[in-house]
DNA sequence: AAAATAAAGTGTTTTTTGTACACTTTCGAA
DNA sequence: TTCGAAAGTGTACAAAAAACACTTTATTTT
């Protein structure tokens, strides 16, 4: 009994959300509450630990809520991250040991990634996040613990998957135009793509309908709208 | 503190070991010691717990040699799975009794793969395992705890890569032809190929390199024999 | 030694997919 | 009415994928 307090291990979890705004690929970090005298602001992916009986699943969705307020965010497992020294850094013992009951509990992380259409969440910070706010994914602070690494390995796993078109029409708000969407690929692919190859190959797909709509407001000639048809993938 | 007894929470590894003889796609499982009064023969996917200070990496390499006395063999990581229920079959519960320390613990298992010449390796049974044996993926048994699924995933999580012709080299003996390759990219994928269309394939890859040296011992032409020379790769 | 067996080995044509490339249209604002 | 700004559109060329059938060669059998 005593031997498993010795072998203390928890395990949490990690999102990364992506958004997309103003042609730039965001990510939604929050600020921790500060506890360090010297008044480091720390950045970190929202995340906390699994309840005693609960879906790992679950307990992605129910974190990111509790942190940015942000709601029904389907969110996908994509790696865990196993190091035991991954929580070692001078600041991250600190801030452990003012949140957690268990400061030196060896932690284990399961990483899960979302993409949401922004306009559609606003954070808002509760818990210990002391702000919830959406980062340009090319200007990241160093964050607590591994996060940043977590972070490059979602990141990495976006572009993959944006690059065989199982994903992306999630990051933009339900109807959007072909060249908005085009501006979403250039950005996370970080390349230029032909207008017209382009439109070629969107339009073959059947989960991207074109609606009888178009822009309004802009000060050029209005494109159609589209919209996303495609669904969800299955769950454990 | 005893918060965080109730909340025992343990994370194990479980290893998804294919091989491929004899035409046939292979997986790598043991038999458990046997601890029923109605004498059920359990089978399941090599696995057991983290160690306290241990890379999860470490412990899947680990156990898979503890269990089967294999060595040295590349596991990656490809998901976690985390249901609550996950360990609630009346066998589990009873095996879990006599095996483990904590064994009303949950157990969130992180689940490895790797692909291997059956050739080379020879498991033997140790530890818990009655036995250490290659089973027929077309042919396998109701197994232990949720590994029937982890199992079932793995297999997709194969097909894909073996599609996308990053992997499938390391099931082969060092030394093959690409006939034995067709035939193991046909089990795989449960297709039919074209020869001269996959030859031509194969042979504009530059990790696999024509030898000059010819099969032995069979009743018709000899083959070719090639080899296979990419690499690893990268680690957390 | 000839014939039978069994898989190895080899190229060309057709189809599909990807890439490069430039001008006209349409709305809102000035 | 003109201007600015992005929308929208098609064709030719290149590269990749798919379809397709016969000859070769070592071994075994007769």
């Amino acid at each position: 009994m005593n031997e498993h307090l010795q072998s203390q291990l928890d395990v949490s979890v990690d999102c990364v959300v992506f958004g997309f705004h103003n042609n730039r690929l965001k990510v939604l970090l929050i600020e921790q509450e500060n506890v360090s005298k010297n008044n480091n602001r720390r950045y970190a992916l929202p995340g906390d630990l699994v309840l005693p009986d609960e879906h790992i699943d679950h307990a992605a969705e129910r974190v990111l809520y509790e942190l940015t307020n942000l709601k029904g965010i389907y969110l996908e497992q994509f790696h865990t991250f196993g190091n035991p020294n991954r929580v070692r850094k001078e600041d991250d013992i600190e801030w452990l040991n003012v949140i957690r009951k268990n400061p030196d509990a060896r932690v284990i992380t399961i990483a899960y990634y979302a993409l949401v259409k922004m306009e559609d969440y606003t954070p808002s910070p509760s818990s210990y996040a002391e702000k919830a706010e959406w980062k340009d994914v090319l200007d990241i602070p160093e964050l607590a613990f591994d996060h940043n690494k977590i972070l490059r390995k979602a990141l990495k796993k976006l572009r993959k998957e944006v690059s065989d078109h199982t994903v992306g029409f999630e990051l933009l708000p339900e109807k959007f135009t072909l060249g908005q969407l085009q501006q979403l690929y250039e950005v996370i692919l970080d390349m230029q793509l032909d207008k017209r190859n382009f439109r070629k190959a969107i339009k073959k797909m059947d989960t991207v309908l074109a609606l009888e709509e178009k822009q309004k407001g802009v000060l050029h000639k209005p494109a159609q709208l589209f919209t996303y048809i495609g669904e969800r993938k299955e769950v454990d």
